[in-house]
DNA sequence: ATCCGGTGCC
DNA sequence: GGCACCGGAT
């Protein structure tokens, strides 16, 4: 039997009773299907059922406010999606009289509609043979097929559309998408599934590798931090103070400026940066602002604002890897390129022929 | 504390 | 192409 027929006969015996199977009603798959983005069926049942109650016709949605749309729509996050119901709602009225759309192209026009949601009500209203391609399907199809492309690459989104596409069937469509979703989401389970009770575990690459809980891959997207610097210019003559950057932050081992980092700029974060510089400096020290410039890392972002030291006492205790060192010395010394930057603006007398 | 997840918008 | 949007589960 192929792979689709087992999905399908699976689906057909463990089927979870859902209010929106079983309805060709375009308005209430709309319903369900955005209150279930991002959301799981436990936690967006009620909700479907009171928005259902309150407005049983897309009509009826159109006519309400949006304060009763966000207040129906209270706790089950993601506002927006209830915002965009509200226009689309609107939309379906003005533009299509009111009778909600059933085709994929049209239903990609809608706002807070995208592919997954299109493909969705097109299937499950008209039974269009478009493959749904939720956070279930990239698990099923990753695992059963043994595909190793991240799922969240613009590449590995290609490949598991054109494959899903490819196992869907024009008469089957409706059936086949939520018997895959529902497979993914009971059975094929992002954590500890029971492949022993799976029917289609003989034919699945990632239980014959041993790979169920390697897959499917997704890029760690990276989080970028945002940092504020808040470098101190020390200088005396011809000597600068300077800092050598210690182990367990960006920079090691490299010479920069004392610095005092805040949690925001520092005019948000006065008290913060006050304290820190007086811990420094002593507490009646006085800083001018000076230059100031972002910095991109990879996976940071850093503001960084260079201040002139006016009046101070230097505090030596608070830090042994700060030292005086003269300009000259200075340009020896490894620096990051922000430092290099400031030194060639502020000191460019010391640039090289 | 970290993971999970569609769409809009930049 | 990457982030903001939210709350719940683990």
């Amino acid at each position: 039997m192929s792979f689709q027929s087992e999905i399908v006969n699976w689906y057909l015996k463990h089927k979870r009773a859902l209010p929106w199977r079983d309805t060709k009603d375009a308005y209430i798959i709309w319903l369900s299907e955005v209150i279930l983005q991002q959301t799981r069926v436990e936690q967006g049942l009620p909700y479907f059922n009171r928005f259902l109650q309150h407005y049983p016709t897309v009509l009826d949605f159109a006519a309400a406010s949006e304060t009763q749309i966000l207040k129906l729509w209270q706790g089950l996050g993601y506002y927006s999606r209830g915002r965009n119901m509200l226009f689309t709602a609107k939309q379906v009225q003005d533009l299509h009289n009111g009778k909600f759309p059933t085709k994929y192209d049209e239903l990609i026009k809608l706002k807070g509609v995208g592919e997954y949601t299109a493909a969705a009500i097109a299937s499950f209203s008209s039974n269009e043979s478009k493959a749904v391609l939720d956070g279930n399907v990239f698990r099923v199809l990753s695992r059963y097929f043994g595909i190793d492309e991240p799922i969240n690459s613009s590449g590995g989104k290609k490949q598991f559309l054109e494959l899903a596409q490819a196992l869907i069937t024009d008469q089957e469509a409706a059936i086949y998408n939520q018997a895959i979703m529902e497979f993914g989401a009971l059975q094929c389970k992002p954590k500890s599934p029971n492949c022993s009770v799976c029917p289609v575990q003989s034919g699945c690459e990632a239980s014959k590798n041993n790979l169920v809980s390697m897959l499917p891959v997704k890029l760690n997207k990276l989080k970028k931090r945002t940092r504020y610097f808040n470098y101190l210019i020390c200088q005396s003559d011809e000597n600068i103070l300077v800092k050598k950057r210690s182990a367990g932050d960006i920079w090691q081992e490299l010479y920069d400026f004392p610095l005092v980092e805040t949690l925001e700029n520092y005019q948000e974060d006065q008290q913060n940066f006050s304290e820190q510089l007086g811990n420094i400096f002593g507490k009646d020290c006085n800083v001018t602002a000076l230059s100031q410039q972002k910095h991109l890392l990879t996976h940071q972002t850093i503001y960084v604002q260079f201040f002139g030291l006016d009046n101070y006492i230097i505090n030596f205790n608070q830090d042994a890897e700060i030292k005086w060192v003269t300009l000259r010395e200075f340009d020896e010394l490894p620096q990051p390129k922000v430092i290099t930057n400031f030194m060639n603006t502020h000191f460019n007398y010391l640039e090289k022929p």
